[in-house]
Parts: C-alpha cells; sequence; structure tokens
DNA sequence: AAGGCGTGGGC
DNA sequence: TGCCCAAGCCT
C-alpha cells in the first residue's frame, strides 16, 4: 500500500503501542477537533483547494482565502473554465502564487482526462501539477478514505517526538521514513480522520516550542517526553538567512496611468504583475540611474523625480531593501512592449499584486496624502 | 540534493 | 528585534 520503498532501517512498530495510540489520539480527535471551512463534507474538491492554501500556510491565514476562493469557484468546473488572471487574483496576497497556477493546470488536467472526478488513484492524483507525496496522501485519505500517509511538518515532528527519532527532518530520506512508520500507524477503517488527527495534534498541543505535553493525549505513549528530549527534537537543518539586495522601485506616471510591468515567467513572483523593478548595485548607479537605464531599454524615456520612500520587504530566501522613485514618462514606448501596461485607478484593483507591491502602493498613498496639494489620491 | 518560492504571526 | 516557523512542491 505504500508507495514508498523504504530502507532497511524503518523499524516495525510494537502493536499494543500502534493499538494505544489510535484508540487515544482518534478519541482526542473526535472530542476537539476544529470547526474549519474545509470539513463541512468531505467534497474531493473542496479538500484539494484546502491542501494546496494550507502548503506553508497557517490555518488562521488560510480561512478567509478559502471562504472567498469557495465562493468565487464552488466547483471543480467553475475552476477549470475560469482565466487564469482570475485564479491568480484570488490568490492574491496568499503567496507562493506558482500554487494557484499549478493548481489551475491540474484542475484542467482532471476536467479534461478524469471527466471533472478527482481522481482516486495513487498513480492519477500524484501526477498532477502541484500534487506531491503529502497532498496525494491528504486528499485520498480525507477525500476518498484511503489508507496513505500524509506527512507534513506537523507529523514529521509528532512522530519524531514519539519514537525520538533524531533524523533530521529536513532531509527526504527523512520523510520517506517517517511516512513508511506513520502508514503503520494509520488505521484501516478511518484513515482521514487519523491524518487529520496527527496533523491537529501536531498544531494544537505537540507544538515546535513549549509542547503542551501536561495535557497531551498520548504523552503516555511518547518516548521523546519519556526521556525528557521532547524540546530538543525534531532535528533540523536551519535555514539559511534571506540574502540582502538592494532594489528600485518605480511610480512611473504618464499624467492619467501608472506603468506595471509583468514579472519574469522564472523565479521570484514569476508572471505577477509588479510595479517596475530593479536590483540596483548601490556602489555603481543611484536607484533612479538604474530604473532609468532599464527602462530605457524598454524605449521608455523617464524623467526621474523625488524619492518617495524606502522600505524593507522580506522573502523566504530574499530580503529586499526598497527605494521607491517617482517618476514621469516624457516618451512612452510605442508600441507597448510586450508585459508592460498602463493602469488608471478604475482598472486598478482587477489585477493581482504580490503584497510587496500593495506596501508600496500604501507607502506611496500615505506619504502622499501628508503633501501640500495633494487630494488623498494616487493620481 | 538542495535551493527557490510569499506572507504573516509569535515570542 | 531577529528568527523560526506554517497542512510542500518543483527543479
Amino acid at each position: 500500500m505504500s508507495r514508498t520503498s523504504t530502507s532497511s532501517s524503518v523499524p516495525q512498530l510494537d502493536g499494543g503501542w500502534v493499538e494505544a495510540i489510535r484508540h487515544d489520539l482518534l478519541n482526542w480527535y473526535d472530542h476537539n477537533k476544529r470547526d474549519l471551512p474545509w470539513r463541512i463534507n468531505r467534497d474531493p474538491y473542496r479538500v484539494w483547494i484546502s491542501e494546496i492554501m494550507l502548503q506553508q500556510t497557517r490555518v488562521d491565514t488560510v480561512i478567509p482565502f478559502y471562504d472567498r476562493f469557495m465562493k468565487r469557484f464552488p466547483t471543480l468546473n467553475d475552476l477549470a473554465t475560469a482565466d487564469e488572471e482570475d485564479v491568480v487574483k484570488a490568490w492574491e496576497g496568499l503567496g507562493y502564487y506558482s500554487r494557484a497556477r499549478n493548481l489551475h493546470t491540474a484542475v484542467k488536467e482532471v476536467a479534461a482526462s478524469y471527466g471533472g472526478e478527482v481522481p482516486a488513484e495513487w498513480n492519477e492524483i500524484s501526477r498532477l501539477k502541484g500534487v506531491g507525496a503529502y497532498t496525494a496522501g491528504a486528499i485520498l485519505s480525507i477525500a476518498y478514505n484511503r489508507r496513505f500517509p500524509a506527512v507534513d511538518g506537523n507529523v514529521m515532528r509528532v512522530i519524531s517526538r514519539w519514537l525520538s527519532l533524531k533524523d533530521d527532518v529536513a532531509k527526504v530520506s527523512t520523510r520517506k521514513k517517517i511516512e513508511a512508520l506513520a502508514v503503520q500507524v494509520i488505521p484501516e477503517d478511518r484513515p482521514g480522520d487519523f491524518n487529520q488527527a496527527l496533523m491537529e495534534l501536531g498544531a494544537l498541543m505537540c507544538k515546535p516550542l513549549n509542547p503542551a505535553c501536561e495535557s497531551c493525549p498520548v504523552a503516555a505513549h511518547c518516548h521523546a517526553r519519556q526521556q525528557g528530549i521532547q524540546a530538543e527534537l525534531p532535528v533540523k537543518t536551519k535555514a539559511k538567512p534571506p540574502v540582502p539586495a538592494a532594489v528600485t522601485i518605480g511610480w512611473i506616471t504618464d499624467g492619467n496611468h501608472i506603468l506595471l510591468e509583468k514579472r519574469p515567467p522564472e523565479g521570484l513572483l514569476a508572471d505577477m504583475w509588479s510595479l517596475p523593478t530593479v536590483e540596483t548595485n548601490p556602489q555603481e548607479q543611484t536607484p533612479g540611474q538604474t530604473l532609468r537605464a532599464t527602462l530605457q531599454e524598454r524605449g521608455f524615456s523617464v524623467e526621474m523625480g523625488a524619492q518617495l520612500g524606502e522600505l524593507e520587504h522580506i522573502f523566504s530566501h530574499r530580503r529586499w531593501q526598497i527605494s521607491l522613485i517617482e517618476g514621469v514618462v516624457v516618451t512612452t514606448a510605442e508600441p507597448l512592449p510586450d508585459r508592460y501596461c498602463w493602469v488608471s485607478p478604475g482598472q486598478w484593483d482587477q489585477l493581482a499584486l504580490p503584497n510587496v507591491y500593495h506596501k508600496a502602493i500604501q507607502l506611496i498613498s500615505t506619504k502622499r496624502e501628508g503633501s501640500e496639494g495633494f487630494q488623498g489620491r494616487l493620481f
């Protein structure tokens, strides 16, 4: 049943321990599970959307996005027939935007190849874009009650502590090992509930910091707790700190419109709309010079104006130190280059902008409201 | 295998 | 404040 080919080092779990864990954890889950919007039924589409949104994202953050998204795209067919721009717009502010594009691609694939029914087979569902080992197991177990592991960060932490595992959970080999252990614990009759119970325990009790062992329903079976080393587990290599980068963002107008550019198709904020953005080498050029030169290459002649402010935005691996610069187009590129567009205030909210640009616009708006002669508008 | 990929919250 | 994290996936 398990898809993982594991090393021989994966131990066979003790039958009595497994029975006790199953009983106590499911009993606790039955009485303590949270009411979450994706738990109102087992619609595979609804489960799917929730699992994608929940990737690297907290439950409290996801809930409002999930509610809006399900209202906007109630069924798989609604999403499959939507424009990608609308899908990304519904994802605006949630981050990791490739999730939205991959999801849209995968949903269209399900509509085209599976008659709109989310596949219940591992070999089919795990081939879908954006559906990895965790998500495949989560959908198969929760929506179809099939006995597959769904090993996320919670489950790796919980099982590392239960079994006092010292393996580095940042490694793929460790995840596979824990999958092989988890599948032994999953009961035949309630795989979906058990997988969710594991994650619920990780989120509410077996937290990374200050785990609530005193009130934990399975503390009696936890080897790390028995050894008093629960705070040392799981072992996890630290992430590298974000690399600083000097970035210039332009507020470029022609008097009535603001210039937007589409980010490159690969890399950070791929294919997202943005204010014109360039990386600057402060040793060589001023922010204004860098931006003006870049726009010049695209055919825009721009007169750079005042520095509108500075701000910092931290991504998972990059730290943008941002200079906001005003500019006025003297000669616009004709025709307008690919990946550029002028927008007027009325069209503004139809495009999906990453939060870093909303922060920039917010800063500009705030600054201008306080300045003389500005009427509280962006134009 | 390891790094790229957003954002916001908690301490 | 700075750091770690949160229901991972892709390349």
